[in-house]
RNA sequence: GGGCCGGUAGCUUAGUCCGGUUAAAGCACCUGGCUCUUAACCAGGUGACCGGGGGUUCAAAUCCCCCCCGGCCCGCCA
């Protein structure tokens, strides 16, 4: 068995931390909420036990296309179930979870855009295109990436893909183990399934027939791969189990029905290990290889595959499907996720942003229900996060039964897996306010400023300051990037305004303030002071100040703001506030 | 043609499975507090015929039926 999976994750505190409570609150508890929800994973988690299933949670993609954030509900929503199989004790053998890469799955289309090393969705020229196109019909280990020539970078098109799912799985704390189709059939593993759909081929035909029209008479479930040209596109002849041999000719083929393939001609025999299994069949053959009790899938699959998926495992192999979890696929900014059409979202993009808490709680939230990702609205998403965590450490109150099962229940199964929740609260300071303390471009005016608002304390430990800080770099990345309201920028060259005589008088003396070393209070003070002394409203010597520094009629509270730039700098603002 | 999801305050949603006190939250907005101006924070407030119609029930956002609107998936291959 390969599905030997460490564990990453503490199992003991986390056990069911509502039991913790004491039987009194506990009975409280049962009664005044009795009718609260079950998180969805636990549920996934009870009919896998329920039903016997073994505690092997499968996950996979085919490799094609931009390997983007939906491609992660394959690998995180299995992620939620490991961890709920985790705290029960009713499940025979480790929980664990595998991913398959299908990648002796046949380029069918030469894609617009790829992902390259570096992490951006980039077009093809017509060379690489025409390159590509070449290969098409061929598995994905045996296309060679377009950037194979960079350093370090992998050979085939199919570890181009895996190899950032992976590293995003590293990134988000995933303990999953990857699977190369393309080496189970190498290595044997799918001997068995594939001799017994071909050996039970009257039953393998009835089946498919009930699923497929096209699958007439002659129908074969087995593709084997040309020795000449090495496709997958050729039309099976023969078939002699016994000998495990299969006939094929290496005929043309139509793929994505979009682009012709011609076959080089060639007839010859396969063994049973030189092709693949249709992924109707591929998929139970599968399941019943790595012992896969329970798999996540998207809506895509809902109707087709996955039925004939059902039948087939307990017709014609013999084993009993997995349970399952049909998950909706999100939009992003409102639209279906498309690479060609420039909206797709990678787990890189959203990281960008975010901390991978708050992007596993995206996929923590019910998986049946359509919903948007949006980076630019992202903050609510954040907002969201925030408040659970709120409730998970007693700051704030439930606002309702869901608030209250993701604080109580999820919250913990949403931190690193090396991080003990019990042990350390993180540091969260507000979203949009974070991106404004961001202004201030040294770490500790950064710290400066949200220890003054009561957003780190006095004396913070290293680790305080690393959240912080980290949140501060993410929402100012979001509002830079979106360039939105929370997007404080101080001009970088004097503003084309003309302040009169009064008020370049008060600025100069607004500089001694600064240059004095006053406090972000004392500044503010100092605005106010200023204007009066030289006889200027004080709402339009404010909005000279922004003006002076922002371009804009009004910004943050000033005080702060100027405390938290750099001192020298905002000295000289001041006192030279235009260029002639 | 078949299937799935959604339509709840200006916006984003929770609540629907398991019917039950004045339908909840965030954002936005308004008022007050922090001595006067503006990100934070604190206290409070305005704001919802729960898409429409019918039914079941003492009681419906919640259950049943029909319809309308929006989105997605499948009906090739994977």
């Amino acid at each position: 068995m390969r599905t030997t999976v460490r564990r990453y994750y503490p199992k003991v505190q986390t056990k069911h931390r509502v039991r913790s409570m004491s039987s009194d609150e506990e009975n409280a508890s049962d009664i005044s909420d009795s009718a609260t929800s079950e998180f969805w994973a636990d549920e996934s988690a009870r009919r896998v036990a329920e039903n016997d299933r073994p505690p092997v949670v499968k996950g996979g993609v085919s490799p094609s296309g931009v390997p983007h954030i939906g491609n992660f509900n394959e690998v995180l929503r299995g992620a939620f179930v490991v961890r709920a199989l985790e705290c029960r004790d009713d499940i025979a053998g480790e929980p664990g979870q595998v991913f398959t890469s299908d990648d002796r799955d046949p380029l069918r289309r030469v894609p617009d855009t790829v992902l390259s090393p570096e992490g951006e969705v980039v077009e093809l020229d017509a060379e690489e295109r025409d390159e590509l196109r070449a290969h098409l019909g061929k598995p994905y280990v045996d296309v060679p990436s377009p950037f194979a020539d960079a350093a370090g970078a992998p050979d085939t098109w199919a570890e181009h893909f895996a190899s950032f799912l992976r590293e995003d799985a590293e990134r988000l704390g995933v303990p999953v183990e990857f699977v190369s189709n393309d080496e189970m059939y190498e290595d044997g593993d799918f001997d068995q399934s594939v001799r017994t759909a071909l050996s039970e081929l009257e039953r393998s035909r009835d089946v498919i027939a009930r699923h497929q029209r096209t699958a007439g008479e002659g129908y074969v479930p087995f593709m084997p791969i040309c020795a000449e040209c090495g496709r997958i596109t050729t039309t099976p002849t023969g078939v002699n189990v016994e000998d495990g041999a299969v006939d094929y000719v290496c005929d043309d083929a139509q793929l994505a029905g979009e682009y012709e393939v011609e076959g080089c001609g060639h007839r010859g025999t396969a063994t049973l290990r030189e092709g693949k299994l249709p992924w109707r069949f591929e998929w139970p053959a599968q399941w019943w290889t790595l012992g896969v009790g329970f798999e996540p899938f998207g809506k895509d699959h809902a109707e087709g595959s996955w039925e004939s998926g059902v039948e087939i495992a307990r017709e014609v192999y013999g084993v009993e499907p997995p349970e399952h979890l049909v998950y909706e696929f999100f939009l992003v900014d409102g639209g279906k996720m498309s690479a060609s059409e420039g909206n797709v979202y990678t787990v890189s993009d959203i990281l960008r942003y975010v901390e991978p808490e708050v992007l596993r709680y995206f996929f923590a939230l019910d998986p049946k229900k359509q919903r948007d990702l949006s980076l630019a609205e992202i903050h609510h998403l954040v907002n969201d996060f925030d408040r659970i965590e709120d409730v998970r450490y007693g700051r704030d109150e439930p606002a309702d039964s869901t608030e209250r099962l993701y604080a109580e229940r999820v919250y913990d199964d949403l931190r690193a897996p090396d991080e003990d929740p019990a042990e350390h609260e993180p540091v969260r300071p507000p979203y949009t306010f974070s991106a404004m303390v961001g202004v201030a471009g040294d770490d500790e005016a950064r710290l400066d400023t949200l220890r003054r608002s009561g957003h780190l304390p006095e004396d913070p430990t290293e680790t305080q300051k690393r959240d912080a800080l980290r949140r501060v770099e993410l929402a100012r990345n979001w509002a830079l990037d979106h360039d939105n309201e929370y997007a404080v920028r101080v001009l970088d060259d004097k503003p084309d305004a003309d302040f009169d005589a009064d008020t370049r008088t008060a600025f100069d003396e607004l500089a001694d303030a600064v240059e004095s070393g006053a406090s972000p209070d004392e500044i503010q003070n100092a605005v106010f002071e200023t204007a009066r002394q030289n006889d200027l409203g004080v709402g339009g010597f404010f909005s000279d100040g922004y003006r002076l520094f922002l371009g804009q009629e009004s910004g943050p509270k000033l005080g702060p703001l100027l405390s938290a730039l750099d001192r020298e700098f905002v000295v000289e603002r001041l006192r030279q506030p235009s260029d002639g």
